[in-house]
DNA sequence: AAGGTGACTAACA
DNA sequence: ATGTTAGCCACCT
């Protein structure tokens, strides 16, 4: 199992209504420095998919995409959609991870 | 096989 | 407190 899959493993693992930062899913899959490849990971997810990969924000809390295949409206409203704020500032939407980020453990 | 790349982060200026 | 720079490491070409 490469580490993309046990990235969706991971991310797949994400309760409703919780988000998790890349730098903690890479941690949660022994692999700490690997933050960026977790974006890679999902950044080549298909539209299809039934990976919550909107429930993945930045350390901060702040929806990395740009234009992507989703944008991040897309995945803004998802959050939304599950009871999650996310608040648009300067051009970004963000959440609140003392709120909403995910302890494996909840 | 080797080097470039990135939905990241943390450290600096 | 904002804006840059430099590590990071698995995947892709």
């Amino acid at each position: 199992m490469n580490f993309l899959e046990r990235v969706y493993e991971e991310a797949g693992k994400i309760p409703k209504g919780k988000v998790l930062t890349y730098g903690q899913i890479a941690s949660l899959i022994s692999t700490p420095r690997a933050a960026r490849i977790v974006g890679f990971a999902l950044r080549q997810l298909p539209p299809d998919t039934k990976i919550p990969w909107q429930r993945v924000v930045n350390g901060r809390g702040m929806i990395s995409i740009e234009n992507m295949n989703f944008p991040k409206t897309e995945q803004a409203r998802r959050l939304q959609g599950e009871g999650i704020e996310v608040v648009l500032r300067d051009g970004n939407y963000w959440v609140d991870l003392k709120k909403y980020l995910w302890n494996a453990r909840d």
